[in-house]
DNA sequence: CCGCCTTGAAATGTCCAACGATTCAATAGG
DNA sequence: CCTATTGAATCGTTGGACATTTCAAGGCGG
């Protein structure tokens, strides 16, 4: 007879799994309260220090933030975009994934994400979009100014698209993109006008609800974009917050 | 004279962000190994249960891995591919992300993946790929295995694209999709015929080197996988290890 | 009666000491 | 020369004690 080899995984993980399956499945809702520490050493039987490793395991996943005092406690968490965010930042860093990677990435994401817009947006999101676009316009001399809004306006995009998924990692993607051209100053007049008058199409078409079309020309728009900063692209990615 | 609330972050928290800092300035490189868990309550001066605190964070964040045993200890890791997934899955979960949103992604990502593929790929990249082919095919008959393969055959071309935050993401939301799927049998003979045929004829256009042709064909490969499962792609999102 | 202050309770934060479990290397024995 | 035993280094787990933080309730003075 043969035995497979015997692995023992550690009690604060199997205790952490525990209490995430349990988060995830809403068993702990979001702003619900889980047991004291000292009722889950009751309850579990383990000690508390395990407990509590279990925990600090959890908090740096996210899923509870633990406070000290009277009604303390470790209450349950959503995991948000500002979570995704912070761990593709920090695979593009740690990797040194150059912007040309990044760039291909958003052109990937963006087209899909507009014809997205178009198709699932409310009347409200096109109302703030319609605002977004005239901000980037108004801030046409303003050139940091305007590509903050620039990124802006491409995230209402991703709001309006309605997809969690592909908005998280687009804003994510948006921000690392801003920091690393911000820098530079590629947005000249003429990359400016371009920008604002692609703005009105893409926009136009989402109003319109045409899918092919928002898909289209936000695929162009993007082309030009990136095209305008090819020059430094292969640079390997720097700086950040 | 006024005093500005004064927070006192947890020790633990400090020395977790101390080690943090020195992995990801290069201080520990990857495969380095830190200060034992005494040696470390040696040199800080704080208790054994803050340290191993610290450390189940860091282990948490995958930014170090700790093995019990004589030359055991924790050892600093390179945040690679499995952390973004696993803080991609974090998100759809808890969430509840839909499976429609899930597929939308994949849709948005792999077109471009197989355009980058036929462009980047080298020479042993392509035998990988016509090997995972034969091997989808092999597996014809099988359809658990037939599943398991052809999402290896997905991140081949994942691999071979040569960009690796678009890899990470393909990588991530392959599992996810597998994951969510491989319950429900939506593999008929005849699906498993259709994607067969589809892998050839982009295989075809990777040898080629031709982007056009190989983003075009996965595009409607997808489409066409994407209905075939479409009944019930509005599910939300359930199961996952 | 109202408002401030003190006190107490409930919870996490920190430390210490000991023992158990695991892994690998060195050494003794066949 | 090979194998098995022993031993050392290291993490894993437990239990208990005390410190710190936070809030609620009650007491005191106005």
């Amino acid at each position: 007879m043969k035995l497979s080899p015997i692995v023992v995984p550690k009690t604060s993980d199997v205790l952490a799994g525990e209490l995430r399956k349990r988060i995830l499945n809403g068993v702990f809702a979001p702003g619900a309260s889980l047991p004291a520490e000292r009722d889950l050493v009751a309850q579990t039987g383990l000690s508390r220090g395990s407990v509590r490793e279990a925990l600090r395991t959890l908090e740096a996943e996210h899923l509870v933030t633990t406070r000290p005092g009277r009604h303390g406690g470790s209450v349950a968490r959503q995991p948000g975009d500002d979570l995704l965010a912070k761990y593709i930042g920090l695979f593009v860093h740690g990797r040194g994934v150059a912007l040309i990677a990044l760039l291909q990435t958003r052109d990937a994401l963006e087209p899909t994400l507009a014809a997205l817009a178009a198709t699932n947006r409310t009347d409200a999101e096109l109302q703030l979009l319609v605002a977004a676009t005239r901000r980037v316009e108004e801030a046409y001399d303003d050139v940091p100014l305007f590509l903050a809004e620039n990124v802006k306006w491409h995230c209402a995009i991703a709001v309006a698209s309605h997809n969690e998924l592909l908005r998280a990692f687009m804003v994510a993607i948006s921000n690392l993109v801003y920091q690393a051209t911000s820098i530079d100053n590629f947005a000249t007049d003429d990359v400016r006008k371009v920008v604002i008058e692609a703005h009105r199409r893409i926009l136009d078409a989402i109003v319109a609800q045409d899918a092919d079309a928002a898909r289209r020309r936000m695929a162009r728009h993007l082309a030009a974009a990136t095209a305008a900063m090819q020059n430094f692209a292969d640079a390997p990615l720097v700086l950040g917050p």
